[in-house]
DNA sequence: TTAACCTCTATGTCTAAACTTATTTTGACG
DNA sequence: CGTCAAAATAAGTTTAGACATAGAGGTTAA
């Protein structure tokens, strides 16, 4: 067996992806069971069975109690995105972090955002536009709704002088969260706040986050035209 | 403790996001150490141990030797984007799948594909332009190169019968892969393919995996506009 | 003061063994 | 034949115990 990292069960990771990438293991055979694994890579059938649930979790393979573990045949293969706070990517890429609140009120929710929140329609939350600065270029501009009820303390705060993201995340931590992404052309205010023509294409990514006493905030992130996001494997 | 699944583990694992959440234990705070909380929970310290490390995996927790455990400061949450193969997502969502393939042929790659692909200019790879439908709609169009020397029996495929995707799912698994999501504004294929105006925004994936003998494929997936692709926490 | 070194501790990892549970197989019975 | 129940099997989970190791903190020597 090929030993590329420090832990046994890693090394066992690794060897399983080789056999399947060099097709010694095809899609849709059924691999030996823990227990002969154990025998073959000399470790303790707990030691296997990590590693084979982690590439199970990735997505190589199936495994099912009594039927064996079998390689995947339509492999979904599962990609990380993080999530970076806006101010640690920007001074993390070498640039001057600034933002600047362009309003904060409370306003009645429209439909839309009243059912991504699970809120009736109608209800005031304090809504705030921001847009972020990299040496003093537009890098995104967000459109957030919060939800006092489930954030507690947010009332008092002014979001001109605390940045929302990093006080949300300090002050009410999420259980549950929805994030998407799409692309959308640039309409007249986001163009203008992040000083753009309008129409441009820009990477869109909405997330609503939760806790049990329901939506905490939800938030329309628009990136400058040409952003990119990465995804580890 | 609430017992929310099946598993011990588990059911710590939600102790302690309950315990994040709700604010017993704040932002950089050091949590009890693993035999504490074996004790409390009244299981092994393997077990807690388990937990922690799948908190810590999620950004919730940050964990060092002898400092012990502590709350992420500023939680850098991580979500998981399935990318399901394109006939299985159109065929779920109850429509019929098609696909046509616009060109294949041999050609040089040009240098922005190279550096992806860590290969040299102007090598001569398959080039391939996809379709995929739903329902007679154009749902994605793939623009794709793949690397013979890395995907052993491409060569005698014809791609046209073929779905290129599947071939390469079933045929060259990955080891390792580099994915990026980005907007562009259509150009004037991208318009044509989709059957869409020109500068609409596309959400635009774009993928290249590789294995031992090197890359296999890269491809720049551009979807049909309004596409949303979902992230689970 | 600083650097080099040591010690101690909390996490990281592995093991053997046991028990649990989903699922398939088998086989008895109608 | 088909049906239902029992047996078998492979993964799922937990445990107690052991040893490894990073790294914080203290101690000593230059």
């Amino acid at each position: 067996m090929t030993e590329k990292s420090s832990s046994k069960a890693q090394a066992i990771v690794t060897e399983v992806r080789r056999r399947i990438a060099d097709r010694e293991w095809r899609q849709g055979d059924r691999i030996p069971d823990e227990a002969e694994l154990a025998v073959e890579f000399g470790a303790a059938r707990a030691t296997v069975n990590k590693a084979l649930q982690l590439l199970a979790k990735e997505g190589l393979l199936d495994r099912k109690r009594r039927a064996g573990t079998h390689v995947t045949v339509n492999p979904t293969r599962k990609a990380t995105l993080t999530i970076p706070i806006v101010r640690e990517q920007i001074e993390q890429a070498g640039m001057e972090y600034s933002h600047r609140v362009v309003a904060q009120k409370k306003s009645p929710i429209p439909a839309a955002i009243a059912e991504r929140m699970e809120l009736p329609e109608g209800q005031m939350l304090i809504h705030l536009r921001t847009v972020h600065y990299g040496d003093g270029k537009p890098f995104q501009a967000e459109d957030r709704w919060i939800n006092p009820a489930a954030a507690p303390g947010v009332d008092g705060i002014d979001f001109h002088r605390v940045n929302a993201n990093e006080w949300l995340v300090r002050n009410a931590p999420w259980l549950r969260a929805e994030i998407a992404f799409s692309a959308e052309n640039a309409n007249a205010r986001d163009a203008r706040l992040l000083e753009t023509r309008q129409g441009s294409a820009l990477l869109i990514l909405q997330r609503t986050t939760f806790n049990d006493l329901g939506a905490i905030t939800t938030v329309r992130v628009a990136f400058h035209p040409g952003h990119t996001m990465i995804a580890t494997h």
